[in-house]
This record gives C-alpha cells, structure tokens and sequence, in this order.
DNA sequence: GTCTATAGCCAGATAGAC
DNA sequence: GTCTATCTGGCTATAGAC
C-alpha cells in the first residue's frame, strides 16, 4: 500500500534473516524462525522474496558486500606496506568484534557453494591482489621487506585477522580461557597482528 | 552373527559417514545419502549406531582425535621453539592438504555447538598450552625471541596453519588463482609459514 | 499487505518379514 | 544382521480470506 511501510517490512525481513543466517547458516535456519524474529508472518518472508534460497542470496551479498571493499585498505591504498597492515588490521579487527558471526558466515557458506564466488568476483569494486603483487615485488627487490611471495603474505594477513573468529571455541578450548578472557586477547590483537607480520617481513636496518 | 562381519559393517559406515558428513556438516547430511556410500540399507544406520545425533557424534570425536594430538608436538615437545614450529607446520599441513575437509568440519561443529569442546577437553591427552606458556616466557627473558604472550604466538600459529584450508574459495577469489596454482601455494607453505613465525619472532643476534 | 490454513515434500526413525 | 515398507514430524511454499 504505503511505500515507507513497505520498505520498512522488506528491510525488516533482511535484518531479521540476516541476524539467523549468520547464526544458523542457510541449512540450519527456518523461515518460522526469521518470521519470528522479524515479528511478522512467514508468508510475508515469501511475499517480498519469494523463496528461501533467493532471501539467503539476498542476506549474503549484503554482508560480503560490508566486508569485501575494506580489504581495499590493503590491497589497492597508496600507503607504504607497513603503514597499510597497521591500519587494515586494526580496523579489519575491531570492526568483526562488533560483527563476530559475519567472518565466519561467508567462508562457511562459500565452502558450501565454492562457485558462489564467481558471481561476486563480477561486482563492481571487488578488490583484486594485483597492485599489491607489484607492490610487494618493489620493496622486496629494494630490500625493505624479505623475499615473500604477495600471495602468501595475503594469505597470512588474512588468516590472523580472520581466524581468531572463526576458530574462536576451538582456540578457547586449548588456551582454556573463558569468553571474557578471550576477548581481551582478541582486543590485543588490534595492534599484535601488525607487529607480529611486520616483525616477519621487515629487514633490520 | 559373526564377529569380524559385524565390525566391518559398523566402521563402514562409520567411513561412509565421515565422508558425508566431512562435506556436508551435520545439517546438510542426509541418513539416505550415507548408506549409499556405505553401499548399505538406511535401517542398517539406526541399527548401529541408532540415530544421526550418535552417528555424528562418533565421527566427530574420531576426527577431533585424529587432529587434536598433533598439538602435542607443539605444545609439549623438548625441542626449541624454533624446531618444534618448523616440524609442526610442516607435519600439519602436509596432513591436512591428505584431508582438506577436516579442519573446517571440526571449525563448523564447534561453531555450532560451543560447548561440545568441553567434553573433548576431558578425553585422555587432549593438549593444553602449560608447558608452552613457560617456554615461551623464558625465551622471552632471555631475550631470545621477541616479547610477545604465548597465547597469542599460539594463535598465530593455528591461524596460519589451519585457514588457508578453511578460507580456501575466499582466497582463491581474491588472488584469482585456479585450484591447481592454490594447491602449489599450499605445498609452498610447508616451509613458508615456519620461516614467516620465526621472522617474526627471532631477535636478530 | 497481511494473515490463517493447508498442500506437498522430504528426512529420520521404526516395525516387522526374512 | 539385513532388508522393505511405512509412520511421523517438520519444513518450504502457496492458496485464499480479509
């Protein structure tokens, strides 16, 4: 009827999707479930998008979306190597504090369906490794940084921003501290991870 | 009836399951779809093991077992810290490019029961990062490696070693490689991660 | 646009024959 | 121990009233 409340109900549906995706997973979730969190019917979830698979597509590109153009920050910013890990990764981490399924929600479902991330190569401003190969390839034949590959430099940034999330209970259990403990140590991480990878790729002077 | 014919019936279902549930999580596993593989009748599944939940549970704790002493060699080894990172990267990822589902089977588990790490952590030689923490301390006072917690050092390990299996689509999207160029990036790694920690970490004498 | 009621399907589990 | 057939429940999706 309205226009403002329609929108508000469609939006309504994504967040409320969006909070039991990330939770539960496309497989675990229930559209009852989304309904109820939502506060309104399940047929409406079918009304504005017409089945499950195309309302989890439509959650899931809006959270890869979110996450996606802050790697820009390290692979296409203009700032020197070091500078640029600082800041990707204090940001990168304080920003999944505040989203702790997010991570954790992409890779599961990307495992589930590898070629999903084809489709997502093809958005505008997703970002590519390709300047910061030349970017690395530059300092390491200046002898600034010692001999890495890009990619696996890439690789190792990702992994310690990302996995202390992922593998959260995992790591609880074998550092055998409780949530609040591991959450000062994931707050430690916002300046630990820099050093710790500009530790291992700078060349003392 | 016969001994030798009921155990081979029992753990070919227990591999079947592995399979299957290895690929698809607990969730998205279907009872139908393991007795195929087990190459057996779906009562056959109940009648073993009595339902999907014990199943599940079996293969899980097998796998866990499977994974969890090679920390050992990490965490409670002699050998200098150096040597142990440098064999446990190297055993590790040989292991897990053998079985590339394993990590992110136990990940996804665990992130969707927490608190199943607690019943593992009762199990006979479940490692624990004791003698590690005081290793690394000592080091540090003596000046040999850089200050940094053994939490965190522990973290990074895990990390660099487990999510480039996990996070596997992820990075191949972004540094837009083929699955064969990935798997050559992942075989680099047996050394590169070692080298990439102790950088990190050694005080240049 | 929003609801209730229900169709239709699929999966886990069991009964019961052999 | 192994099978076929079936029960039962839960879930996505839709029909249709308001």
């Amino acid at each position: 009827m309205n226009k403002a409340k329609n929108t508000t109900t469609e939006s309504e549906i994504l967040n409320a999707a969006k909070r039991i995706f990330q939770r539960k997973g496309m497989v675990g979730a229930r559209m009852q479930e989304i309904a109820d969190e939502a506060g309104i019917n399940k047929a409406m979830l079918h009304y504005y998008y017409r089945s499950k698979q195309l309302l989890f597509e439509a959650v899931f590109k809006k959270a890869f979306l979110l996450l996606a153009p802050q790697l820009n920050d390290i692979l296409n910013s203009d700032d020197s190597i070091c500078d640029k890990i600082k800041s990707f990764t204090h940001n990168y981490i304080s920003f999944v504090i505040k989203h702790p399924y997010l991570p954790n929600f992409i890779i599961q479902e990307l495992n589930r369906n590898p070629e999903f991330i084809k489709d997502l190569m093809s958005e505008r401003h997703f970002p590519t490794i390709e300047k910061f190969k030349k970017q690395v390839a530059i300092k390491v034949a200046e002898g600034i940084i010692r001999p890495i590959k890009a990619e696996q430099l890439f690789i190792n940034i990702m992994a310690l921003n990302i996995f202390p999330f992922i593998g959260a209970p995992l790591l609880k259990g074998f550092i055998n501290v409780n949530d609040k403990t591991y959450k000062q140590l994931l707050e430690e991480r916002k300046t630990e991870v820099a050093s710790f990878i500009i530790n291992a790729i700078k060349i003392e002077q």
